[in-house]
DNA sequence: TCCGCTGTGCGTACAGTGTTCGCATCGAAG
DNA sequence: CTTCGATGCGAACACTGTACGCACAGCGGA
């Protein structure tokens, strides 16, 4: 009894007494707790300064504790995608004004898409496993939508809009995510860069930046965006809503 | 002279002669050979397969050699997107039919994407630094097109088909690359998910997938993915068809 | 012929990554 | 009180991108 306690347990004095109680101030190591958490670290340093490691500590636990809760990393990225997705607004069917009301599904997943950038990124790298139930729920709301607007193949209609509306939303997540880097306004950055840029236009004919444009981007970039967006946006509805047999518009 | 001669060095026996020639049968390193082996593995064995290791391995050179010709692994691939840049084919501007030009570009963008299914990722996880030289060239012949065809704000309506085709091209090599990994065709790999896929489906009211869809899909899938594009394809086109100032159709 | 220089390859090392394994500990059930 | 399943976690493994400094090849000039 008196050999020496082996000294190399992770405790230095091995009481119970000196050993710390159990935490029950954190709320506790939970699935959902581990999913709003890295959606909270996804939002602020982006997509590649979430390790497992990380997660952990800012949620007081060890970096394989995680695992008890989620199989992988890429099973919590899927998590983490289903669970944002509900933050998508898509307006119930059958209402008056169907452009209206896919105008308003279209902008409320860009603006979720910018909220949280690394979103489409995700979405990208694996083509399937999102059968999450906020997603399928998220698909079901756009199906309804687009059948009661009239059209014979809703699933076209959708998959053609969301291709654009994904793409634009996509290279703005990564503008806005270069942006952030910069430490800079979006402004400042713009401004910064347009020499650069006028530069390498100047060998090409047809590339060159009409002047209001230059104006309106250092001025009020964001206002910028969303028009652009507005504009693809109106041309896909513009071509989808040929489709729609007679009176639909 | 007799003491042990310190077996730690990488060559056991200390000797001018015991030592290998310098291999010059290989074509030698350089960043071009770097960047075609790089495309190669990428190709072959997808985005997250690719380690500076591995690529030095291939090229019978040590992983930090790469280094001397290239700053960094992102350096790297932003040269592997401009060198497949290259391969897209943009038709030249002031044809007569510019419907069929655009299509035709925009066909030639999905193929290469889909031939090289990492290039939408890479192009999507850095918003900016993609000013390399094919790249640009790229941009200046689409720009060319569109002006041609009498499109008051080119770039507009370039960004609103390229957010399509992105998208639509990214969700597709997603798509591929999943099925890829599983080792089967791509109709068995259909065929054996579409269970599970209309399990899912079965407790919402419009997500039902069509028989003809399902026959096609374990049919011919191929087909019917280009038919997919090219419906989206037509769509984004009348819409901006619908932009040019009268008798541009 | 020799010297130094510059460009190139690479072995070693560092700080990180995702994930596995086995041990310690807990609350609850028997 | 004992037993058991669930949970946390330290150590370890096989990787990753990359910085650093040494070794050496070829070359221009003395």
């Amino acid at each position: 009894m008196t050999r020496s306690t082996k000294s190399k347990g992770p405790n230095p004095i091995p009481s119970v007494w000196a050993r710390e109680q159990r935490r029950t101030d954190q709320p506790a190591l939970s699935r959902d707790a581990i999913v709003r958490e890295a959606i909270a670290m996804l939002d602020a340093e982006g997509i590649e300064a979430l390790s497992m490691r990380k997660l952990g500590a800012r949620l007081n636990a060890g970096a394989t504790s995680l695992y008890r809760h989620v199989a992988t990393k890429d099973e919590l990225m899927e998590l983490a995608v289903d669970e944002v997705t509900a933050e998508i607004h898509v307006p119930p069917a059958g209402g008056p004004d169907w452009r209206a009301a896919v105008t308003e599904a279209a902008g409320s997943f860009r603006t979720t898409a910018l909220r949280h950038p690394w979103l489409t990124l995700v979405l990208g790298q694996a083509g399937l496993a999102y059968l999450g139930p906020n997603y399928m729920s998220f698909s079901e709301r756009l199906a309804a939508l687009f059948t009661a607007a009239g059209f014979p193949e809703p699933s076209r209609a959708i998959e053609t809009l969301f291709s654009y509306v994904i793409g634009m939303s996509n290279a703005e997540a990564a503008w806005l995510t270069t942006v952030a880097r910069s430490g800079e306004t979006e402004a400042d950055f713009i401004a910064r860069l347009m020499p650069a840029a006028q530069r390498a236009a100047a060998d090409h004919a047809h590339l060159a930046i009409p002047h209001t444009e230059v104006e309106e981007a250092t001025t009020d970039p964001a206002a910028l965006r969303d028009m652009k967006f507005a504009y693809g946006l109106e041309v896909v509805l513009d071509g989808l809503a040929l489709r729609l047999p007679r009176k639909g518009r």
